[in-house]
RNA sequence: UCCGGAGUAGCUCAGCGGCAGAGCGGGUGGCUGUUAACCAUUAGGUCGUAGGUUCGAUCCCUACCUCCGGAGCCA
């Protein structure tokens, strides 16, 4: 049995016998002695080894080299040393697996391009450790959240067949050779196949049953976007509710958020710091705000209204009727509310067929949540139930309305006002850890002509 | 896909129309309860690729490739 460098750090007392396992990130020789920093991933700090000469196994000492990974057996002791608490004085050491001087991972800090193009080995640099750690706890806290309030996890299907489902460009899913002239009829659902680009019309039937849903899964869009906030696979939560309104949508987004910041503010506290320091000096400021204060509501109308009074000339000129351009949410978040911003009530033609029309004709009970940094972080509305409205509105869309048949459905047999959402996974990393790029909150990320690793 | 920027040692970068540079990392030697240790020493290059201008191009021009930033699409 081998102790975590975690726990071993956080010890309350020496230990006669102590092993630890891990990866060498430093080697300081003395003449008759040397310092092994051993670090497992268990946390952001390693701990300190002290291998004395002709220690059992120090005559591979020369092989334990950044990179290295080994076996430390000793006693967990008081540091003389000012950087830990505690250290280990090795009784036996063992080279595990040696890295020779091509180890890509120096002691000094890499880029984050360098370090994209080395993904199997970076989580081993302490950046993306502390990445990787913060993205484990907050899937549990995404779980936790829905569980504590009587959500059921979901799973809705991968593979699709509803291909205009407005949400962006689909993968393809076939058997078929390309080029051989195949029918769809002989692919292997019988027709044409496709990565689902959102689960939200199958959570719709499940929340229309079961009541409160959630689905956490991988989403797909072909999209040819190349941006810091975009990848084609990524991982997107998705909790729908029956019974359920707009503003009922609006505060569970808000808690949703508010939980998984404050749960990484509490639980991440060193890998936070270690962003605070390295990647975002204001991080831990501006996640206690979002975890404090309330998020301020404006409506589509009232956005556009204050971005025409603000005097800031932006690339795109503000329109009553257009999507809000990047730079009018970033401005409204950043620089008018500073604090995380939930616009609603969009024009109903910006916005796809499932929405719920408002009684002024004009809008639909759309949501975007917009956060400092990152821009749209979730995405959701109350869907339309009302059987007349729906086809109407896919009539607008063109959409056929055979193809949704089962959609339909919902509002045929016993429909139920429901709302709800779609949160980027990696966007909500991306907000948490302050890191600016999508690409470095996910271990290999999927873009436009690269799908390495 | 569009606009802008950048490609020089393993990494991070400087440089310049005339012999290819630094710091870090690697090797070697030394030293020290050290802390991204320190001191000395050493190796390491198709200057993204292909053309062009020029007596001479890493440098100027063109195209292409790759990466980065911004935009669109969205989560």
């Amino acid at each position: 049995m081998h102790t975590p460098v975690l726990a071993a750090l956080s010890s309350q007392a020496p230990s006669d016998d102590i092993t630890v396992c891990g990866w060498v990130r430093t080697r300081r020789d003395a003449k008759a002695f040397s310092f092994l920093e051993i670090n497992d991933g268990s946390c952001l700090r390693g701990i300190q080894v002290v291998v004395d000469a002709g220690t059992p196994g120090s005559e591979s000492l020369l092989e334990m080299t950044t990179g290295a990974s080994v076996e430390v057996q000793g006693k967990l002791v008081a540091s003389q040393g000012k950087e830990q608490p505690w250290e280990i004085q090795a009784a036996r050491i063992s080279l595990v697996g040696p890295a020779d001087d091509t180890y890509p991972l120096q002691k000094k800090g890499h880029s984050l391009e360098f370090l994209r193009e080395i993904a199997h080995l970076r989580p081993r640099s302490n950046l993306f450790g502390a990445v990787f750690r913060v993205r484990s706890r907050m899937a549990y806290a995404v779980h936790q959240f829905f569980q504590d309030r009587g959500f059921l996890n979901v799973h809705t299907p991968m593979i699709t067949s509803s291909d205009c489902e407005g949400a962006g460009e689909m993968f393809r899913v076939t058997t078929l050779t390309p080029g051989s002239g195949s029918k769809p009829e002989e692919d292997f659902f019988g027709k044409p196949a496709f990565l689902t680009v959102s689960g939200q019309l199958e959570a719709e039937t499940l929340a229309c049953a079961l009541g409160k849903v959630y689905t956490f899964g991988p989403t797909f869009r072909a999209e040819n976007s190349n941006t810091s906030r975009h990848a084609a696979e990524f991982w997107m939560i998705e909790p729908e509710q029956a019974f359920c309104d707009l503003a009922g949508n609006m505060d569970l987004a808000e808690a949703q958020l508010k939980h998984q910041v404050r749960d990484a503010l509490e639980r991440c506290a060193e890998d936070l710091a270690f962003f605070a320091k390295y990647v975002d000096k204001g991080l831990i400021e501006r996640l206690k705000c979002v975890a404090d204060r309330p998020f301020q509501r404006v409506s589509y109308t009232e956005a556009v209204a204050l971005l025409e009074q603000s005097g800031e000339t932006f690339e795109y000129p503000v329109k009553y009727g257009l999507n809000l351009q990047s730079g009018h949410e970033r401005w409204l978040t950043e620089k008018y509310f500073q604090c995380p911003v939930i616009v609603y009530n969009y024009p109903k033609e910006i916005k796809p067929f499932y929405m719920r029309q408002n009684d002024d004709g004009l809008t639909v009970a759309a949501m975007d949540v917009l956060v400092p940094g990152i821009g749209e972080i979730i995405g959701g509305s109350q869907r339309e139930e009302r059987p007349d409205r729906l086809s109407a509105a896919m009539a607008h869309h063109g959409l056929s309305e055979a193809d949704y048949w089962w959609y339909a459905d919902l509002r045929k047999y016993g429909t139920v006002p429901h709302a709800g959402y779609g949160m980027g996974f990696e966007r909500l990393l991306m907000f948490v850890t302050g890191v600016g790029n999508i690409r470095d909150v996910i271990p290999f990320a999927r873009t436009p002509g690269h799908a390495e690793f």
